[in-house]
DNA sequence: AAACTTTATGATATCGCTAACAGTGTTTGT
DNA sequence: ACAAACACTGTTAGCGATATCATAAAGTTT
């Protein structure tokens, strides 16, 4: 093995000719060096390949370069997975590391174990994922312990942190209005669960586009579904059954679209020539199905490369900056036609 | 906050009225240290409920306290992410992190990232995921590097390194037992992607327990699958359209026993009542779908908790050493009856 | 032009821990 | 009985970075 010795800071700063702590500062984005010099340790810093031993910086900041990641058990394995390794990829980039932690349902033990959490590790700021990321007892905790958070779709209290999502609404609006281009007007929906705000979201999109087409929705196409997979079979096997049924199901999330599905195979309804099933998501199920699901693609990538990006520049400390404008994102999402769609004949 | 400043190796040492590095000792198991003082060390370490500074230790030890993960793109993403989340879990407890990397199709930019990985992070040793714990040279470039590593159900060179897997074969030969007590006998299978080594075990698991209950298999009953949903679904299509079909059908892995579901949807099959099928991993999807998946259950996260724990433990550092007997992981599956196999009528 | 800022840099002291060596006694070997 | 081996404990010196303070040089004010 070249057991090439690992480049430190002195080395750098030796070649170039400065102290250490100019290096340091450079590196750190300190302003207070001048140009000529910044290029000069650029140039060295690149050329002989350094890298900041994560160890040594930590110890002498008093930062801990880690962040936490809370989840509730009840994430869509799928979701979760791709959030996790995008943000792993980035901290690796940034010299940080996430310290993962699964909520726990009941609240007080949740509250004890980020508590836990927080004092052990020392984190530079917590990423909280939906649903918990609505929770009050959660949020007032956070505050109280002085730690900064970033959360992800939040549907409360947008202005008590920094946060990132996409718009709900319009991508509901957008996937009914396709549905409405492509002929249908007999369109159910199922509205995700009620203690998740983005399901109202959903629901008032898909109402809002029908209106504006002018397109009447009877209440038998609406039915109250709790994001799993069973309640969309439920859901669906009561508008299937229906004698004026619908030709299209808008489904809040790919889970309950899969249940439509499911239900529309055992019921003999062919997908999509016979129904239209759309979903929301674009988790691994919507392509796990077949026929594969036409949904909607949350940007979960981006939200994780943002949310840790956000937290690791320390771009904000104080709960001032916290409510900046930069720090509501709201993201693009993608219209994912496949074949659980298709024109009404 | 309460700024509870954090306790440190000294903060013991002088409460104790012993040096630090008794201390130091202690909590790295250090046999040097009398029993009497041991004690005293420990039992002042829980009263003030020290936690070791990962930083400083790692500064000052020079082992980096990383384990690097690598796994390819083609891995089933609950897999993953179970693996993953034990993993990190465990981590915490030892105060290691869990660098997660991502394989590359090419094999030259995957070996490039895999030193890179190596020198950059100074990784105590590494878990290869199924399949690229089979890559030979990745293997070899590892054995040249001198870096440890724990392969998760490899198929090749098995006293190459420590490893851990499951016993594919007798999981499979008792999912078949099983279906042949429910009274089947006409048992189709699908073989899963023939450049896995578990595909092939598991499909010898099957064959065996047909033949020692006398029980014939038409080759009409095998098809190649590819461990892909769609790869399922053309598989079933055919044996389904047999004129003596089969009344249960076992898939390799629970994407292709979703993929019979649906051909068996697609055919007016009613599951379980006409056909049985079973699947093999438990990931999501097995519950995803309706009805839910028969299948083995692998036992990943207990996968992830020895891998960790032998690479964090430092149990292993020469080759030698390596192929010790308790390297050699074998750990038990565990059938999961639910919805889609049933006795047949 | 004296007095005061501001800006760019460096010297030094940590951060919390462990490696390496240097003592003590205490046991063992011959 | 005296050297050699062993068991236990402490001392000292870093690991590689940053915080903090000090200093020199340049720019501003009055």
């Amino acid at each position: 093995m070249t057991t090439s010795k690992r480049i430190r800071i002195q080395d750098i700063a030796e070649r170039v000719g400065v102290s250490t702590m100019t290096v340091s500062r450079v590196l750190n984005q300190d302003s207070k060096v001048s140009d000529a010099k910044r290029a000069l340790v650029m140039k060295a810093v690149k050329e002989l390949n350094y890298r900041p031993n994560v160890a040594a910086r930590r110890l002498a900041s008093n930062k801990s370069f880690f962040i936490g990641l809370l989840y509730f058990d009840d994430l869509d394995t799928s979701y979760l997975s791709k959030f996790l390794l995008r943000g792993l990829k980035i901290c690796r980039s940034t010299g940080h590391h996430l310290v993962v932690e699964e909520i726990d349902d009941d609240i007080n033990k949740a509250l004890a174990s980020v508590k836990e959490l927080i004092e052990v590790t020392q984190v530079d700021g917590l990423i909280l994922l939906p649903p918990i990321c609505n929770n009050e007892k959660l949020l007032t905790t956070l505050q109280q312990a002085n730690v900064s958070f970033v959360r992800i779709a939040p549907d409360t209290q947008l202005n008590l942190s920094p946060y990132i999502c996409m718009d709900d609404y319009q991508a509901s609006f957008e996937m009914t209005e396709m549905l409405i281009k492509q002929g249908h007007s007999k369109i159910g929906h199922i509205i995700g669960n009620p203690n998740q705000g983005v399901s109202r979201l959903r629901y008032q999109g898909f109402l809002d586009a029908l209106r504006s087409n002018k397109i009447n929705v009877p209440p038998e196409y609406i039915e109250q579904g709790l994001f799993t997979v069973d309640s969309g079979v439920e859901a669906a096997k009561k508008m299937l059954s229906l004698d004026d049924r619908p030709t299209a199901i808008f489904a809040a999330n790919d889970a309950m679209a899969a249940g439509v599905l499911s239900a529309a195979n055992m019921a003999r309804i062919s997908v999509p020539d016979e129904l239209s099933i759309a979903g929301f998501d674009d988790g691994h199920l919507a392509v796990s199905v077949s026929p594969n699901l036409t949904t909607v693609r949350q940007p979960i990538q981006q939200m994780a490369e943002l949310a840790i990006d956000i937290i690791a520049s320390g771009k904000f400390s104080d709960l001032a900056k916290a409510n900046a404008r930069e720090f509501r994102n709201v993201l693009d999402f993608e219209i994912v036609e496949r074949e659980s769609t298709n024109t009404l004949k």
